[in-house]
DNA sequence: AATAAATACTTGCAATTTGCAAGTTAATTT
DNA sequence: AAATTAACTTGCAAATTGCAAGTATTTATT
């Protein structure tokens, strides 16, 4: 009953050491974060630099140092919106999005493997749960408030 | 069927946040990595530096300052073992037993209040299913090998 | 028994990443 | 029109990281 912590905390730091392995594609090496900042970029529509700094729970300064770099390397795109100056509009390119592309197929094989070891029926099981958890978690007063 | 990298995304980046909210008892702040570090000294019996630095998939050598510090504040000792004398033995000091229950508590309550969202029934599968997920984890191939 | 090799760490970098504070520019209030 | 708020950017300075090169101790080899 009281090993819930630990039983997250393992889960969650094998996924965090499943998520380090992404990450080179295309012989562009990028860090994990970048890779986050992708995937947020990816599943949004042309979110502002403010959005997606709240969606990873970043300090906007730090943020916008990121995207610069991920400019750099001709991932992402930054426009202003023409409907409000102040807010920039970012987006991928045709590059950023064949890496983010990438690093989700890695990933989906990854989980694909990983469900493997189990039946069909605890395959449903864990997706439904894991459904709920994040209802139950978006439910919570204690944390992740500001979430998709 | 395919948004399972995104069910897990969510999940684990919640949960981040949640254990972000850790880590300042008695007078005491302490880092979300200082926080895993007591956590996986007090859940193993005198471990070597090698064994939790593995555990966390760390560097020894950042491991290493990150005890340094830890020693500093009072929170963990470090004894050269008798037996190896290359081997240094880690441990918890009162104060940093009593800081990693303090935090053990808090986790704790925090995932209670996000179960307390859920029916006796869900939460047995959810507990269940992380369970599913952990064993699943340790038999990946891409995943976690040096694990607990 | 002496030398080589491996192990368990520590220290010296140098690079990266972080957040806060203080800016700039643009939109909104009053 | 002036003041406030909002969306960023830049300048720090601190913290965190890993690699490479060290030391000390133990194990393997000859």
């Amino acid at each position: 009953m009281e090993n819930k912590r630990e039983l997250f905390q393992s889960m969650v730091k094998r996924f965090g050491l499943l998520n380090k392995n992404c990450c080179t594609v295309d012989n562009v090496e990028i860090s994990l974060v970048q890779s986050h900042i992708l995937y947020e970029i990816d599943r949004r529509e042309w979110p502002s630099m403010q959005q997606v700094a709240d969606a990873l729970a970043t300090d906007l300064s730090t943020f916008s140092r990121q995207v610069q770099s991920l400019m750099k390397i001709g991932l992402v795109t930054k426009v202003p919106s023409s409907a409000d100056k102040r807010i920039s509009v970012l987006g991928l390119t045709e590059e950023g999005k064949k890496v983010a592309l990438a690093i989700q197929k890695d990933m989906e094989a990854h989980l694909e493997e990983i469900f493997s070891h189990m039946t069909e029926f605890e395959r449903d099981m864990v997706l439904q749960s894991i459904k709920l958890l994040n209802e139950a978690m978006a439910k919570s007063s204690v944390c992740c408030k500001p979430m998709y």
